[in-house]
DNA sequence: GATGAATGAGTCTTCATTCAT
DNA sequence: AATGAATGAAGACTCATTCAT
């Protein structure tokens, strides 16, 4: 009996090898400018191999991006508390956003820079149909407690809950992009000329992290009913 | 006006035919899935002439992305007025990133979304001192306005220019990726399960212009000196 | 009858099982075309089994031509009688043809249309003899009746054995050729105009199996003496 | 103008050296087994150059086949007189036959014995309407005479043009395949023992030829009204 | 004995780039 | 200056075959 079950595990295993290996390419170079055989080099398997696991390039491709997705998905949940308030819950989307762009990079930079591949019929994949799932999920956990506000009224009632939600995640998106940009080029030369304080030149990660805050902050605070707002 | 100069003028004119034809492209597919056959097709040459006016795939891709970055300069400048106060060039400036976006989709997308291409080596190309200065530009642009507040104490003395600069500029960007979003896909279903008065389901255009609005508008208030503040 | 005895019969029987599977593949598609992974498929066993039978696709391929050819003899010959004239076995030989082609299309077709493999070395396996001398034994089976016939002076003293072997054997392949040709196109359009009393346009297949006869009939009487003649 | 014409000319001959060194490759083993590498060496081209003038393998083999049929429609068609009879030339068309075999063997070869490859949809490419159309030409060349001189009386009413046709056609090929065999297994050992005067062990070619008339001369025999018979 | 898993060696096809005209 | 033609160098995908269990 144990033995079906462990040569099931070490398949899922070296699934998983595969979707890693493919995950640090496709962040690499994208979708189309990345080769299985480099993929399958940094997973130590012969190219074949890969076609054992996947039908082509564009479903390992899918298969990363559901990863990733739920990956994300899990790390979002994980900061939701039943218990804590509503506005509490929001916050803490936030710091999930960013825990989860510090905890996996390549999969945060996956999810917000795929190439535009215009040709690619993903629906033509059995497993798109999860990724759409997946992705639908992201946005139920985002604007839940945007909800669950507005039905106990600590949320003003004219609030549209996905335009909170996107642009909580849009604005999300640039600053934490910004923090990426400043972490990868801050030993390039200052873009411009500025005056010699350059102590204001750039904006550290810390920084960064500051605005990400104030802009939930303003943000939550601005659709927050008077009586609730607490800063 | 003799010979040679005709010739001249054509020449250049040839090559805004071809990079315009690659714009559209690279816009469409990215850099390593645009092909010089289709670029030169759609710019109705033979491939081998395109070779003529660029040395390569890559140099023609940076020749376009230098076409992007000086057009978009130009936007952005061409609503800067040396009459105007600090706080109004400010916010031309986010009208213009704005009019950048609907009078060029083309190029806003090809700036916003390029594909990573790690082994795409730039600095090996003369062309690309001309796209680092053009971008040095941009900044320059942006952070005008701020220093020139600051310098006469429209606003706060602590303000970080490149840090209050790259917050607009991101969040605008996310601001405009997302009515981008929108736009395209507003004919498919609601990403998730929302309750039933569905007005609020969707983010218009005309909301996230004005998000984009209130987005400048919190922000330059945010620096802005009491005393100055118009609204 | 010992658990040795059984061991081997299943693994005759697993053979042929997988022969069987190889036949309609090789059919199907002709030795490049076919896989080995479609073969076993077929047979519902692992593809590294057929490795446990059979040294590589070639010798499979053999392995087929080699039972295709027993078989094909076995029908030949189960025609044949002793005590029946030359004259009756030889029109047998033609019934046995067709009545081959009929119960066993596939094997049929297989011995009429190889893929011409040019580097295709047979002799290198052993079971290349096997075939050969299952291949003369075609001929024996098919000249027996002349050389008799020859003999006992039924047929002609210049009669060339092997000539009119062939004779018979081609002509006929060449109608049943037809025959499965008509068979599997009676659906599709006239391959040419025709004028309209459409009855003729085609042959049916009893009108091929006339033929045959014919066919037979003439080759037949044409060297037996005329005191033998029957029609 | 002499340019343009020469470089249409010099392309034409390529695409003819191409299908040249395809029919060859191709005869030798068949679609499956032929590598467009091979094609290409044999051509003394680059393999990508093949692609300039065919889509594809497939559609380089329907050229093939086009051309084959072409040439053979030729051949066949340059024996039919107009002022001959119409025994006189259904006789022609058989040496006509015979004289294709001779003059473009690798031709006949292909024509006779394609690969069985179940899956190629000829359909799908323009040039495989050419390649119908031609095939119609052929019956309708064989086919000609029968009708004509049914018309005038030759032939038996009840004739049936298209199963006489393809008689002539199935026993011919059958006739000069073996011919053909014949031709490339005479310095094998003999395919039985036969008795020693080997002197009828084998069917010289002219033997062959001889059958061939023979069957020729009989069929068309047997269907002409014996007012015409000539021998 | 049977098989799941792995892979080396191709094979078709594409494409950036060069070159003769 | 423009281009038709040619090709070397990849890259996706396949498949016969091997091997550890």
């Amino acid at each position: 009996m144990g033995i079906a079950e462990r040569r099931q595990r070490e398949k899922e295993l070296r699934r998983e090898a595969i979707i890693k290996a493919a995950t640090e390419i496709f962040k690499k170079k994208g979708l189309t400018a990345s080769t299985m055989e480099e993929i399958a080099s940094r997973a130590e398997l012969s190219k074949a191999t890969l076609y054992l696991y996947f039908t082509n390039k564009e479903e390992l491709f899918l298969a990363v991006l559901l990863i990733v997705t739920e990956v994300f998905n899990r790390v979002m949940a994980a900061g939701q508390k039943a218990e804590n308030s509503e506005i509490e819950n929001l916050h803490a989307l936030g710091r999930s956003y960013l825990e989860f762009y510090k905890k996996y990079p390549a999969y945060y930079k996956l999810l917000n820079t795929l190439d535009p591949a215009e040709d690619f019929n993903y629906s033509k994949y059995p497993i798109s149909e999860n990724l759409v799932e997946a992705n639908a999920r992201i946005w139920e956990t985002v604007c839940a407690p945007i909800f669950l506000g507005m039905q106990n009224g600590v949320f003003k009632a004219d609030t549209k809950p996905m335009q909170v939600g996107m642009t909580l995640w849009m604005g999300s998106t640039g600053i934490i992009n910004l923090m990426d940009h400043v972490a990868n080029t801050s030993h390039h030369q200052a873009p411009c000329d500025l005056p010699d304080n350059s102590a204001m030149k750039y904006v550290s990660p810390q920084e960064c992290e500051k605005m990400l805050d104030d802009l939930w902050t303003a943000i939550i605070n601005h659709m927050t009913n008077p009586e609730y707002k607490s800063r």
